[in-house]
RNA sequence: GCGCUUGUAGCUCAGUUGGAUAGAGUGUUUGGCUACGAACCAAAAGGUCGGGGGUUCGAAUCCCUCCAAGCGCGCCA
């Protein structure tokens, strides 16, 4: 990356000022460096403050760069000092080999070690299944995969697991709420009771039932057809799971009433007022959690607390889990649960994300006072699996969403992902027209195409001569030196997002990246009849097609060739 | 009352260990297609960074305080 190239060679340099003893008091250099892009274009390409130097040296800032300057050797590249600011201006050598290491690397370019295979544990929606996801489902579906596949990419090994809500009450009152649906459908003159699931949705799945039960019971049958289409939802939305881990098997291999015990055996667990008590207040929590209630039956947190023992039973270094905001108070129980049966709660990191709110129509619509739900299945049937995940991965997960349907929807310059879709399906139809055959307007004949594809693969290939800023005007060769810089930059830019678990990020680095091109676009001409010329400029554009592709890949969006 | 999140251009949002003149998109105004996709590009206008105080060479960023919005504060899941 070269912003750490250029950090590196400033703290040499700054480590060489020292020892010559030219840094005034400074005995050692304590600041961090930080690259950044400098604000006027004209001071240079990237630049890094010593300001900072500037309270152990007692010198003036621009005469402390002066100095540091003088230990550094300027190869392909000049400096401008400004202020307290190094400024690197790259030449074009730089730039084209730029290119050139993207050909080579192809979409493994923007890979960095920095997972350095660490086992996580990514949970996610983990839904009731007691029927159809929401919108909110579908933002958290989104985050949890394409962080996943950002994490996968930079080399974390990463496990993706949905957590099924299938054990408690809920299950019964979905039971019964059937068993109304299927009377009516028999001509029984019943209502929908109060407290039940009064979603149409059940009416479907009572015709289904009907159909064919099983001999299931009506509670079994209802959560295996939710299920059912939970799971074809989040497969038509681009998320994959590794594992649908049933919170009621836990009850059934007894790893709930382990659980237990070993709390006991620790001594964090106690009874008051005929229920059972877990003693979180000893490591943070508010207050301590009812684990038995007085009936006997246990609370969600029990069988949570036994899902994570055993998730980190199974040797994950990392647990992650994607939470809805209103979920925030549980996590220092959880903490402490697993504090208290002696694994580090560090392992344990929560990503809250905030809520969705719909807008139609110009206005808000709240999701209780709602009559008919708007469910993520509608959403992704009206504005397409591309436009809901763009929406839903662009803004920081701690930010609300207003997700504004007929926005979505609108196939035009105000939607982010079209704009970003557009730029790769641009740059493919350039490389396709560079293979076929052209139209001579003067003579309204047909000519050859310009290249052969394997004339130009053999150049990606061995692109012995590369420079890509021949014969070009002052606008193109800047649109293609920004262009080629944005290339670069896109490999600092994932790791920190994967750093940050912000899939935001990339979204944003994907409009910057079309906008580069589309700017490059408009100033430069690729195909010519310069054949040279045309092919270090294809190679640019294979380039952005490459990288474009791959990064909307992560993000679960489709990169079309044709719009 | 307590806790978490948020408050930046008309609107939606970036601004990640405190750094140069606070940035994008959208909207508004204007200009640009007889060669590779105008679903595009370029330019202009648009700001007391919620208010007030503090820390320092320097604050949208850190601290205090007040205001506003959303969400939590169950023997629900």
């Amino acid at each position: 990356m070269l912003k750490n190239y250029f950090i590196e060679i400033t703290k040499n340099a700054i480590n060489k000022a020292i020892e010559a003893q030219e840094l005034g008091e400074t005995k050692e250099n304590t600041i961090e460096l930080v690259c950044d892009k400098p604000k006027n274009k004209d001071f240079g390409d990237f630049a890094i403050n010593v300001s900072a130097l500037a309270r152990t040296a007692k010198m003036a800032p621009p005469v402390i760069a002066q100095t540091i300057v003088k230990h550094i050797k300027q190869e392909n590249f000049t400096i401008n000092v400004v202020a307290g600011f190094i400024n690197f201006k790259l030449e074009k050598e730089f730039l084209n080999k730029i290119i050139v290491d993207i050909l080579a690397k192809k979409d493994d370019y923007l890979k960095s070690d920095i997972g350095k295979g660490e086992k996580v544990n990514i949970e996610y929606v983990s839904a009731n299944p007691t029927g159809p996801f929401h919108i909110g489902h579908g933002r958290w579906a989104a985050l949890g995969s394409a962080l996943a596949n950002i994490m996968k990419y930079c080399n974390y090994s990463v496990f993706q697991e949905f957590y099924i809500n299938d054990a408690g009450n809920q299950i019964n009152k979905l039971g019964k709420s059937l068993e109304i649906r299927v009377r009516q459908l028999k001509g029984e003159n019943i209502e929908m009771e109060e407290g039940l699931y009064p979603g149409d949705y059940l009416i479907d799945c009572a015709k289904r039932y009907l159909e064919n039960n099983k001999g299931l019971s009506y509670a079994d049958f209802a959560k295996q057809d939710m299920l059912r289409l939970q799971k074809e939802l989040l497969e038509k939305f681009g998320t994959h799971f590794d594992l649908f881990f049933s919170e009621l098997s836990l009850y059934q291999d007894n790893e709930v009433e382990k659980c237990m015990e070993t709390l006991r055996q620790r001594e964090k667990i106690y009874e008051k007022d005929g229920a059972v008590w877990f003693k979180s207040s000893d490591y943070g929590d508010d207050q301590d959690r009812v684990l038995v209630k007085t009936d006997g039956k246990n609370t969600y947190l029990t069988a949570d607390i036994a899902y994570h023992k055993n998730k980190l039973d199974r040797g994950f270094e990392r647990l992650i889990n994607i939470w809805g905001a209103d979920h925030h108070g549980y996590i220092p129980r959880m903490k402490a649960a697993i504090e208290a049966l002696g694994y580090d709660s560090n392992k344990l990191e929560v990503i809250l994300g905030q809520l969705v709110n719909l807008i139609q129509d110009g206005e808000q619509q709240r999701m209780g006072k709602r009559k008919k739900m708007v469910t993520l299945d509608d959403l992704v049937d009206e504005v397409g699996v591309d436009a809901t995940r763009f929406w839903m991965l662009m803004r920081s997960s701690d930010t609300t969403i207003d997700f504004d349907i007929d926005l979505a929807k609108s196939q035009s310059d105000k939607n982010p992902v079209f704009y970003v879709q557009y730029a790769h399906a641009r740059a493919c139809s350039i490389l396709r027209k560079a293979i076929e055959n052209r139209l001579d307007i003067d003579n309204k004949t047909e000519l050859e195409p310009l290249f052969k594809q394997e004339e130009i693969d053999n150049f990606y290939q061995n692109p012995s001569i590369m420079d890509l800023f021949e014969n070009l005007s002052d606008e193109s060769k800047e649109a293609t030196k920004a262009l080629i810089l944005k290339l670069e930059e896109g490999k600092a830019l994932l790791a920190n997002a994967v750093k940050y678990r912000a899939p935001y990020m990339v979204c944003k680095y994907l409009t910057e990246l079309a906008n580069s091109f589309h700017h490059f676009y408009n100033f430069t001409r690729v195909l010519s009849e310069n054949k040279k010329d045309s092919l270090m400029k294809l190679s640019l554009v294979n380039c952005f097609r490459i990288i474009m592709a791959k990064m909307l890949n992560l993000m679960g969006v489709s990169a079309p060739e044709k719009m």
